[in-house]
DNA sequence: ATGGTAGCGCTGCTA
């Protein structure tokens, strides 16, 4: 099966590359981030999608944020928008739309937009952090909940997990998504059984960028980062499954070209039962 | 070069 995640920087901007990138590469799942429009909205686009074969679940709630995943799959379900216990997808001065799980055949895909922190020692860092903990903890429910099922979270972490995931370390001191504090948060649900499949199964000596500034010719330069990843995790109840990576890629054609979007897709070629 | 660019929606905020 064919996993794309991508931050698409607004779906109305981008509709014709998305459509056109389904309809060249036909991903069995395609989770969005940062499609910046409500439910409302994206109704009238939703044609687009189903002329395809794609069923599409959104969940947005204005100008900003907003995630989505879309499937060819026909057994799938919505099984959670938002977080659990709390006002979801909690943000400092209004609700925001970060997160959306959908079960497929026996596979939980879950599309997430972590919270970008501006700056370190911000409300909006604390925030982040926040909700890289809320994360964990509506994952390890879900975990529960659906224990029979692999789970894939994809999105836009906003976190480069190692050094060697930014083009300069040194131009990052002091900066937001390289810091400690949220390296640990990552670090913390990794521990909890999942696996960046990057850094399983990337290729030696290739980078993994997924994001360049639109700014200062960064793409041009080199001057990305690695901070739209997927995580894997087997089924609680271990009973013969199985996931093997086939191959994972970033597709850097998508930052190329007309109106490209600040992050290229990452696509994951994998086999599970 | 504490700049730069893109998107939203209408003035400045968010990334």
């Amino acid at each position: 099966m064919l996993f794309v995640t991508w931050n698409v920087n607004s779906l109305r901007a981008r509709l014709v590359r998305v459509t056109s990138f389904l309809e060249r590469n036909k991903p069995d799942i395609l989770c969005m981030q940062e499609t910046k429009m409500q439910n409302g909205q994206f109704e009238s686009m939703r044609s687009e999608f189903t002329a395809l074969g794609y069923s599409v679940f959104h969940h947005g709630n204005g100008p900003w944020n907003g995630v989505a995943i879309a499937t060819l799959v026909k057994d799938v379900e919505i099984v959670q928008r938002g977080f659990q216990g709390q006002d979801p997808d909690f943000g400092v001065d209004r609700k925001e739309c970060r997160f959306i799980a959908a079960r497929v055949n026996s596979l939980i895909s879950v599309s997430a937009y972590i919270p970008n922190g501006r700056e370190l020692g911000s409300i909006h860092m604390e925030n982040k952090l926040a909700w890289l903990d809320a994360l964990k903890v509506n994952l390890e429910a879900l975990r529960e909940k659906y224990s029979n099922c692999h789970f894939l979270v994809e999105g836009d972490f906003n976190i480069a997990p190692l050094d060697s995931d930014v083009w300069d370390i040194a131009a990052f001191e002091g900066m937001t998504h390289v810091s400690e504090a949220e390296r640990e948060k990552l670090s913390n649900l990794l521990n909890s059984g999942f696996v960046d499949l990057w850094q399983e199964n990337g290729e030696v000596g290739k980078s993994g960028f997924t994001w360049w500034d639109y700014r200062s010719a960064s793409y041009k330069r080199g001057h990305g980062m690695r901070i739209d990843l997927a995580l894997y995790s087997p089924p609680l109840i271990h009973e013969n499954h199985s996931f093997s990576t086939e191959r994972i890629w970033v597709d850097r054609s998508e930052r190329e070209g007309e109106k490209p979007s600040d992050h290229a897709p990452l696509c994951l070629d994998a086999q599970l039962n």
